[in-house]
DNA sequence: TATCAGTTTCGGTAATTACAGAAATAAATG
DNA sequence: CATTTATTTCTGTAATTACCGAAACTGATA
């Protein structure tokens, strides 16, 4: 009937479950993903509820989920009135759109709050000069690899793939790198 | 008498704190990380205890996990038999250490197990072609960005730092990038 | 308007995780 | 060897999170 079925598709979906519970994401979520990743054709939730054997309302939450992340997309079927669902395809368009979602809702509320204490903090005596210094220096490291993050991210596809492939090559286009480790 | 005194300290402790429990990690452990980040001096477990209302017991197993990380060492002071414990201050090696780690604890094993299911279901005709498929793009794209960052780790800190500050500069030194967005 | 699909909310429950506190063990110190 | 300090293990409990099932609500369709 569908991808459920198969002994290696069902692992597949468990460890999906598993690794996503390590990072925070929902197990229902991930293994959702699973689901509709494997899958050949759109699935629509009921079918979703059985082969995974959810309750119809987490299923339910978990697409919305999941489309927030935009990793899965609503179609449509052909004389089927009911709303069917499928996975991005491409990994790295997947990967990207799940940084980018954290990064929105966990990243940046942190860096927020740090740039706020920082500015709270500011020029106030009475703090301690090396508490005022650390938090600003948390702060600043995480904006600037966010700032390098959006940069990296307004990149085509195709350039960063390159990129990646050039590997510690990259090296070479820094003046004074001459070593390799550290 | 310590740095808990500071109600932004504590503020910021407990965002820390926080932040840990989105991406995995034990709350406890994250504050104890906060707390150490934030202290001018060694600090020893009974400290700890007090300063953030834990279990001695709990304290313990923190600070063996956060020793796990190599983002905290073990130091001692004179006069004092007690072990003290002091965090990384550098933020570059802190992040590098905290990724290593999650590499080699949740990335590796999934690549592990992708890979001996890809194996497994290898020229077995009865498993459908398109979840063969899928599992093995999968494995092979986590092995590829495993591969990408083992490569840059080995770069020297310095030579790092100089390429994230060239940002989307860098796709200069890849052949056919005109584009900057897709 | 009756029906169907979907979403949202809510109360209760199950499952998991985090934690405290005690006890046993180990290891180092003087 | 007695003492101090640290670690580990255990049991029970608290807290959190995940989840189900029902019901109410929305919106679209025929």
């Amino acid at each position: 009937m569908s991808v459920i079925q198969v002994p290696e598709a069902q692992e597949y979906i468990l460890h999906w479950g598993e690794m996503g519970s390590h990072w925070g994401v929902n197990r229902s979520v991930s293994q959702i993903h699973a689901l509709l990743y494997l899958s050949d054709r759109p699935l629509h939730a009921e079918e979703i509820c059985e082969a995974l054997s959810l309750a119809r309302s987490n299923v339910s939450t978990a697409l919305k989920e999941l489309q927030g992340y935009n990793i899965v997309r609503l179609t449509h079927v052909v004389g089927d009135r009911r709303d069917h669902f499928v996975a991005e395809l491409d990994l790295w368009d997947m990967f990207m759109a799940i940084v980018a979602e954290r990064k929105r809702r966990e990243i940046d509320p942190i860096i927020t709050r740090l740039g706020e204490l920082s500015e709270r903090m500011a020029g106030r005596d009475e703090i301690p000069e090396h508490v005022r210094h650390r938090i600003g220096r948390m702060h600043e490291f995480i904006s600037t690899l966010t700032t390098w993050y959006l940069q990296v991210r307004s990149l085509k596809k195709s350039t960063l793939i390159a990129l990646m492939k050039l590997g510690s090559k990259v090296a070479r286009f820094v003046p004074g790198s001459s070593g390799s480790t550290n």
